[in-house]
DNA sequence: AAATTTGTGTGTTTTTTAACATGAAATTAA
DNA sequence: TTAATTTCATGTTAAAAAACACACAAATTT
């Protein structure tokens, strides 16, 4: 895509964008005070660390989310895909950002003034309220995912990891293709496991049948099994 | 303390509530649908899978929020005193709950409307903005948890629980005591491990001099060494 | 007070997972 | 193209933590 072909608007207008709310008004303070970028595969869209001065919306490309634990290891927090908002709950909590974002394709973003954002909230009850769902929705599934990560085995976690990868990005269009490509180390960073683990548990899924394995391609042959790992632990 | 003795509003205008935003009207409509109540040790507040019907402010004891995992392990999602709210991720994401709240001790519970609780965040801005960050803050904390109980082993876990609870609850009038009780399982379910390594870890901390043990009253003896055990990881 | 349940402490064994090592394959850069 | 680097794959070893077993103490119930 041509970043010069872009219509921001029409992104703030998308039925699933929680800016949808907004009057045309507001939606104008917005787009007066944005910013558009890109970025290459790989390349860091902001660091734990540092303070967030705007609120990003991802136009196009995908995005990891992920927290430096002990020693190399990262924990992958968040996947994300347009239209998701990145990089709120630091700015809504006031602190610095406790994770990085990373593109994991070529990406585009648009960046909003972080003092406009929290007027907004402030000023428009429906909005605050598409905040505060989506908070809580979050809050939800990192809660879910502290049991997860602790107390499944190996199997199960990159089991869960593969049906969430299913569930955010969905499928090619031969309907059992993961549409979303990542390294090995990635998938562990999501499952909370080594590179050599990913590695070998993807084998074995792919000796049972499970999934079959092409390079950075997943397919999943097998859903219900898939869905039974998962469930077992 | 006598039920009868207990004025609600007096909880309401506490400079560390976030419902001290609220309008005097506004805390009326509150204070016209509450109910109260009183839980014993160990009693059940609402359980995983239940809707959630009203907010709940904690007026007194402790209650700790618990996830139920594979097998019989639950996590101790969060630990709460007074005057924190209680139940309101649920509620505010229009879901069941997906914990469970225990009391600790003997605890005294207001609860609120929920809709009505919803419609003063829709009504009052800086109420909404209170929310907003406290779920925002609850996110962070969750997702420093995934990585922590993840990544660290044994002793950092046991390490940081410890830690966090003299954050939440304090130290008794001798200054080195927890401020709260809990079984060897409590701690073991915070902290991500089985209730025997919690046990040994535990005798472990107290063979090195860093705490001292007395049936569940734990003395904190060397702080700077529990942080760097907590550091290593 | 006796019986039962629950909680605590400790040793042993087994399982799981991480760490390490090494080589092939695939990318990327020179 | 070659060379260098990264990623992928798999086997081996080591460490961490869970599972299990059992004894005993403390709290509850009968």
């Amino acid at each position: 895509m041509n970043l010069n072909d872009i219509n921001c608007s029409e992104y703030l207008n998308d039925e699933n964008n929680i800016f949808n709310v907004l009057s045309t008004n507001e939606k104008s303070t917005l787009l007066n005070n944005h910013i558009l970028s890109s970025y290459k595969r790989n390349n860091i869209i902001f660091k734990e660390g540092e303070i967030p001065n705007s609120i990003l919306l991802l136009i196009e490309g995908k995005v990891k989310i992920l927290k430096k634990g002990i020693g190399s290891r990262s924990q992958i927090l968040r996947m994300t895909k347009p239209i998701d908002i990145i990089g709120y709950r630091a700015l809504l909590a006031d602190e610095p950002y406790i994770s990085s974002a990373v593109a994991l394709e070529d990406t585009i973003i648009f960046a909003f003034d972080k003092n406009k954002f929290k007027e907004l909230i402030h000023s428009n009850n429906d909005f605050a309220t598409n905040i505060i769902k989506l908070l809580a929705s979050e809050l939800g599934f990192s809660n879910k995912k502290i049991v997860a990560l602790t107390q499944k085995h190996i199997r199960g976690r990159l089991a869960e990891t593969l049906l969430f990868l299913k569930n955010t990005y969905g499928f090619d269009e031969d309907n059992c293709t993961l549409n979303i490509c990542l390294s090995r180390e990635d998938l562990a960073n999501l499952s909370n496991m080594t590179t050599s683990n990913a590695i070998r548990t993807l084998s074995t899924f792919a000796s049972e049948d499970v999934i079959s394995v092409k390079g950075r391609k997943i397919k999943i042959k097998n859903y219900k099994k898939l869905q039974k790992i998962n469930d077992l632990g």
